[in-house]
RNA sequence: GGGCCUAUAGCUCAGUUGGCUAGAGCGCCGCCCUUACAAGGCGGAUGUCGGGGGUUCAAGUCCCUCUGGGCCCACCA
């Protein structure tokens, strides 16, 4: 059959072995995905793809999300788009700031100088050497190289079409510059300002934290019964989990619609112990069904106490410290002998101890009423810490949210709704959050590693800040360390003395600077033709716990910033779940190293798995699908090979056959259902629809005419099912090329020129010679060979045995049909004999065999 | 306490605005070592569409309610 010289390329024994890396290393090294600055910035669709932990692993989660997105740049890029596709390397935060110390065996230490060619020791000891944060960052920036480039390497593997070129880390200069630059502009315009305010704080970080890092866990407690002494000298019992924040109790508050306590609005009462005289006040958020009733208001025990301490301007009798343990000083308010005596026994203890203590206390003197009653309550935590906030007063930096703006809050909704959210029932939970925002957003982090606040303040006399003095860059300075530069007008030995200045020595939290990911991608400020073409981006992909945060201060920053939407579309990928339904996570054990499922199943059969996954839709781990998609593959070589040696051409003028006519159509429709389908971002059905299209393809269309291409039936027709053939292979790689690029880009390279990615998107009317012809034509021929395999199958003969004798009963439209493939037919069965019989109603077969 | 998603074959999931005997793949069973492919081909069996109620000529699809699973939010003394 072969003169097979045609497509000198075409291999042998086709393999998927190798292609990872062939290919993998080609598209870098030919600049195949780089995008070009100079387009017009109509043709472009920018990704603002989330930047990974670099200190954290790559998991499956990541495969599947990040090949999502892949998927939707692939289809962007065919059909044209100028696709700006950059990925930043997240070194910033918590995690980097952990490993750092502990690979090295250094902290970080803001006060010191910098100290150029530190070269950390070989061996980390158990004392942590402290470093200046600018060496810090330095050892941060040489730790995470390493790991960026096994992620960098995963990524290529997976067959990800990013433009290394414009890789960001969110430590690095750029985006030092941009989150500083971008703070400035809100200091400027009034957006950012500093309070002295009761915080949310993690006493083992010792930082401030913002509502958005906040999680409830479940935690054991016990209520407490408690007397207090009213002023008639009788008692009145309040209930708390926390008895070890007498000393701070500043009130007792019940419902205004409480009978038992109605009594006592106006008056006072006396703490036990500490012997403080206390108003009792009337609040509706009391509730009467909890404890007894009467709650006692601690400066502070947990956010209630905050809004009643505000709106009856309580005094602040503050207790616990930056460490979580009791302050040194006795308190002014405490005042008789015996009350200082019980004081000066939880005088820097913890929260735990102190409980004990009082707990014991309270019993002595018989003010503990009963034994404390356990129970399980929630408790709000950092989430990534491991003891429950407590509640601090502290100087703070915040940007306006519309946690405490009716008006911004409006328009940070109507942001939501003019974002164009897949699935679009993800925008409830943007909604939900913002409309529960219960402040500003808390932007200081009492941390050392991270983009530090670039401002200093003016000492006064005493060497005391005067924290309304601000001292800020120029723009062209930065980024700054406001620890190791000096600002203009002062110089260095002026740090820290009476008359001179101070750097403040906070740090930004991660999301400050995470929040301008378009900006430091498109390098604002710094190449703003680039930023303008690339700015508002097309997409953002993630995930949606990360709603709250990433997604909804990306929005704030760039509305304060750009009074607009920072993207147009955002998809909301799912997560990964076990078998069992349960999320996959590390802590689990159940967490599967991706490289190693990629050298398993192959880069492009993981990616049909995480391309059969929908947007928001969580999706079991599924190694089956792993292996369908891996069959695929070993297909697409297959049939393209054998299409290939068949001397399949593109000569469309060539289609004569009305079967032939009748797949380029079936195709066509196939072009539009996903076209159809990838503008709505339902990658998922693109990929259903070429596939079952291919499988009918090899297993029906093939089977009918590769004998005709042999040329038994003339010349014309054998041109007519060759001409199909490749039109239909060309297509298909090009439908298939976002899903499974390796092997796409293998089959194209055998006879075709150029990165099949580079291609321009299928158009149905490229592909079929004459629309007027219906699928039917095809359909109803292949529907008659699939009885005559079916009756061979009953009769358990092989496929190729000859059928005797075969009457078609058909209507006269159905004969016509048949009539004009029946050579194909005849060939394609085996059959011997065939004839017709007009009848109406549905088809209908006579089969004699053997 | 408020809200969102979800429940379809043993498994993973499709099922568009309500419309013929509810689909696919995997798995299972049977057959075919057939010259592109045994990492293959052909065929077959399998469902009170979570339970209950309602609207309708017609409900997997719309409404109500209950239950299971997952998630987000909330002022949790």
């Amino acid at each position: 059959m072969s003169d097979s010289a045609i497509y000198p390329q075409v291999p042998e024994k086709p393999s998927l072995d190798g292609l990872e890396e062939k290919w993998g290393n080609s598209w870098v090294s030919k600049n195949t995905y780089a995008f070009d600055k100079n387009c017009d910035k109509n043709s472009v669709y920018s990704i603002d793809t989330p930047p990974p932990t670099v200190s954290g692993s790559l998991h499956v989660g990541h495969v599947f999300s990040y090949t999502h997105t892949d998927l939707i740049a692939r289809y962007q890029r065919m059909v044209g788009k100028k696709v700006f596709y950059p990925i930043g390397w997240d070194d910033n935060g918590l995690p980097t700031e952990r490993r750092v110390q502990n690979y090295f065996g250094v902290r970080c230490d803001p006060s010191l100088a910098y100290i150029s060619n530190f070269e950390p020791p070989k061996e980390p000891s158990d004392k942590q050497i402290p470093i200046s944060r600018k060496n810090f960052v330095e050892l941060c920036e040489k730790l995470t190289l390493e790991d960026e480039k096994v992620f960098e390497s995963l990524f290529q593997t997976l067959g990800l079409s990013i433009d290394w070129n414009y890789t960001y880390q969110t430590i690095d200069k750029r985006a030092r510059y941009v989150s500083q630059k971008a703070f400035l502009n809100n200091l400027n315009r009034g957006e950012a300002y500093q309070a002295e305010a009761p915080t949310l704080w993690d006493v083992t970080f010792r930082t401030a934290v913002a509502q958005a890092e906040l999680e409830d866990r479940e935690r054991p407690g016990a209520f407490h019964k408690i007397a207090f002494k009213k002023e008639d000298g009788s008692d009145v019992f309040i209930e708390t989990t926390r008895p070890e924040l007498l000393p701070s109790c500043v009130a007792l508050v019940a419902n205004p619609e409480d009978d038992r306590y109605k009594s006592l609005f106006g008056k006072t009462v006396t703490t036990p112990l500490f012997e403080v005289e206390v108003p009792v006040v009337a609040h509706h958020l009391a509730d009467p069904e909890k404890g007894s009733g009467i709650a006692m208001i601690c400066t502070f025990g947990d956010v209630t106490d905050v809004v009643w301490w505000r709106e009856f301007n309580l005094p602040t009798r503050g207790l616990i410290g930056w460490d979580g343990k009791i302050q040194n000083d006795l308190p002014e308010w405490i005042k008789t002998d015996k009350a200082i005596e019980i004081f000066s026994k939880i005088i820097g203890k913890t929260s735990h101890t102190t409980r004990e203590i009082l707990v014991e206390e309270l019993k002595k003197s018989n003010q503990l009423i009963g034994e404390p009653k356990p129970i399980t309550h929630t408790v709000k935590f950092f989430e990534k810490g491991d003891k429950p906030l407590e509640i601090v007063t502290t100087r703070q930096w915040y940007i306006r949210n519309g946690g405490r703006d009716q008006n911004l809050r409006k328009q940070l909704l109507s942001r939501g709704d003019e974002l164009s959210w897949h699935p679009d029932y993800m925008k409830v939970r943007y909604q939900n959050w913002v409309e529960g925002l219960n402040g500003d957003w808390l932007i200081s982090r009492q941390r050392f590693f991270g983009v530090p606040l670039p401002i200093w303040y003016k000492l006064d006399e005493n060497a005391n800040p005067i924290y309304d003095q601000i001292l800020i860059p120029k723009e062209n300075q930065l980024p700054i360390d406001p620890q190791s530069d000096c600002p203009e007008g002062f110089s260095e030995s002026q740090r820290n003395k009476p008359n001179g200045f101070i750097g403040d020595p906070d740090v930004m939290d991660t999301w400050a600077t995470s929040s301008l990911t378009p900006q430091i991608a498109g390098s604002w400020g710094i190449d703003n033709k680039l930023f303008n073409t690339i700015f508002p981006m097309d997409l953002r992909p993630q995930s949606h716990e990360i709603i709250r945060t990433w997604l909804f201060s990306t929005v704030v920053r760039s509305h304060l910033e750009e009074n607009s939407l920072p993207w147009k579309n955002t998809s909301i990928s799912g997560w990964i779940l076990d078998p069992d339904r349960k999320k996959m996570s590390k802590s689990k054990g159940n967490v599967v190293t991706p490289i190693d499922l990629l050298k398993e199943y192959g880069s492009d059969a993981v990616r049909y798995w995480a391309a059969m996954g929908r947007p928001g839709t969580d999706t079991a781990f599924d190694t089956g699908q792993m292996k369908i998609g891996k069959r695929l593959a070993v297909k697409i070589l297959n049939a393209s090979k054998f299409a290939l040696s068949l001397n399949a051409t593109l000569k469309k003028d060539d289609v004569k056959l009305e079967v032939d006519h009748a797949l380029l159509n079936k195709l066509a429709q196939v072009v539009e259902a996903s076209s159809k389908a990838f503008e709505k971002y339902d990658y998922t059905k693109a990929l259903e629809v070429t596939e079952s299209f291919f499988w009918f393809f090899t297993d029906d269309y093939l089977e009918l005419v590769k004998e005709r291409t042999y040329g038994k039936q003339g010349e014309e027709s054998a041109n007519s099912a060759k001409a199909a053939l490749g039109i239909t292979i060309h297509t298909l790689l090009k439908l298939f090329a976002p899903f499974v690029p390796f092997v796409s880009e293998e089959v194209w390279s055998w006879w075709q020129k150029d990165s099949v990615h580079l291609q321009s998107w299928p158009k149905p009317e490229e592909i079929s010679a004459n629309r007027n012809i219906g699928v039917e034509n095809l359909e109803l021929v292949t529907k008659v060979l699939a009885e005559i395999r079916k009756a061979k199958t009953e009769k358990q003969l092989s496929m190729k045995a000859e059928v005797l004798d075969l009457v078609i009963n058909s209507n006269n439209e159905g004969i016509e049909i048949l009539k004009k493939a029946e050579k194909d037919l005849i060939a394609a069965g085996n059959i011997k004999n065939l004839s017709y019989k007009i009848q109406t109603g549905e088809l209908k077969l006579e089969i004699k065999l053997p």
